[in-house]
DNA sequence: GTCTATATTTGGATAGAC
DNA sequence: GTCTATCCAAATATAGAC
């Protein structure tokens, strides 16, 4: 298999679309250990040799894998991606007033940026970077891939929202896509501040979460 | 004068301290376009010679008044935080229930995002970063300064909140400092989002202002 | 599939002319 | 104070042994 094409296999592999094995083994080692790397010393504070260093290995493995450190970076980015849109997706398709639903994709949302901080942190990060200066033609395809889910990420909660508005569950006269881009920076930048404490229970994350959507929904006001 | 206290000096012209001159100008006019690159293209994607060249100049211009390219993103940064600090001080000072400073400081904060995006999306990446892999100690230090500053300035918010609870203007039992956090979360993702048209009015600046404030503070809920 | 060794490039930084 | 020319380190990426 060509080497460029082999985190597209990976890919396809975890979308359970065929056995895995090894080789998503391996990948997904190589992804947890940049993501972590890219999150505690961003993209330009990391070198290859960090990223192999911490797996216990040479960058030869990781050159087998990855054509290159932004390849390498947008795979982290993609998966992080992936992982928001199937929580937020799942919550999104239960039914309920359009205030449910919303409720429901925001705790979700918040939920899985806890439970993966480090692949999100990433995510958060490349959307600042999506206008990274020196891409390849095929670097540009992927990022403009990557800003195409985070748009439709972006119109599943403008729908929720429209519905709300519809069903009488969410105040009229909002202006939508401020509301929505408000309501999504208010959890996003959970990936500045957020860290785990050691032994943090997943009730406590829930807790969390609701607490979080509580506010953006109910406002502040006495 | 030494090169590395340079960019000092020129911070205490600008707050008034002394008169203004030639010195000024340069180091405004590099700071700007700085901003600008590193706003495009982020920190690792942005080279010196692109500022140069976008100053129409050549690197030894930029050198001349900055020891490192870390140092020139530091300075738009703390030029970035200054500029903001500065906008919600005053709003905090004038009088009112906890709830009006509150409206207030968050329509300052986010009107000054709009009137300097360039900085402040440079801000935002520089929180980003505030676990810089290699740093020099003095670099440490300039980050340390900076991250101090930014914790007294959700500080100012947090205060103004406790107040609102104190007083009946805010409802009570939110956890303080996760909604203050999800308030700035909010404003502060405009750098990701926001660019303003050609031709935008400070009126229609101030009108956004006051629609994102208005959902943080009343929510969505209908 | 992973390693060691090495080639290559980029771009940060400096020296010294003007 | 700004330029040109140059140095040099860092780190990306590759070649080839194992």
């Amino acid at each position: 298999m060509a080497k460029n094409d082999m985190h597209r296999e990976w890919a396809l592999k975890t979308r359970g679309q065929e056995e895995s094995g090894a080789l998503v083994e391996s990948v997904v080692e190589i992804l947890d250990c940049a993501a972590l790397c890219f999150t505690e010393m961003g993209f330009q504070g990391t070198s290859i040799d960090d990223v192999a260093r911490r797996l216990g290995a040479t960058k030869g493995r990781i050159y087998h894998y990855f054509r290159s450190k932004t390849d390498l970076f947008f795979e982290v980015h993609r998966e992080g991606m992936r992982r928001l849109m199937d929580a937020v997706n799942e919550a999104m398709s239960a039914g309920g007033t359009g205030r449910e639903k919303l409720v429901r994709m925001l705790e979700a949302h918040a939920l899985t940026m806890m439970q993966n901080i480090a692949y999100e942190a990433v995510v958060v990060q490349g959307v600042h970077m999506h206008r990274l200066g020196a891409t390849t033609p095929e670097q540009r395809i992927s990022l403009d891939e990557l800003m195409d889910i985070r748009h439709k990420f972006e119109l599943l909660f403008v729908e929720a929202f429209r519905q709300g508005q519809a069903d009488g569950s969410i105040r009229q006269g909002a202006d939508v896509s401020l509301a929505v881009k408000g309501m999504l920076g208010a959890v996003n930048w959970m990936a500045i501040w957020y860290r785990p404490r050691s032994g943090e229970s997943p009730e406590q994350q829930r807790a969390m979460a609701r607490r979080i959507t509580e506010l953006q929904i109910g406002g502040i006001a006495g």
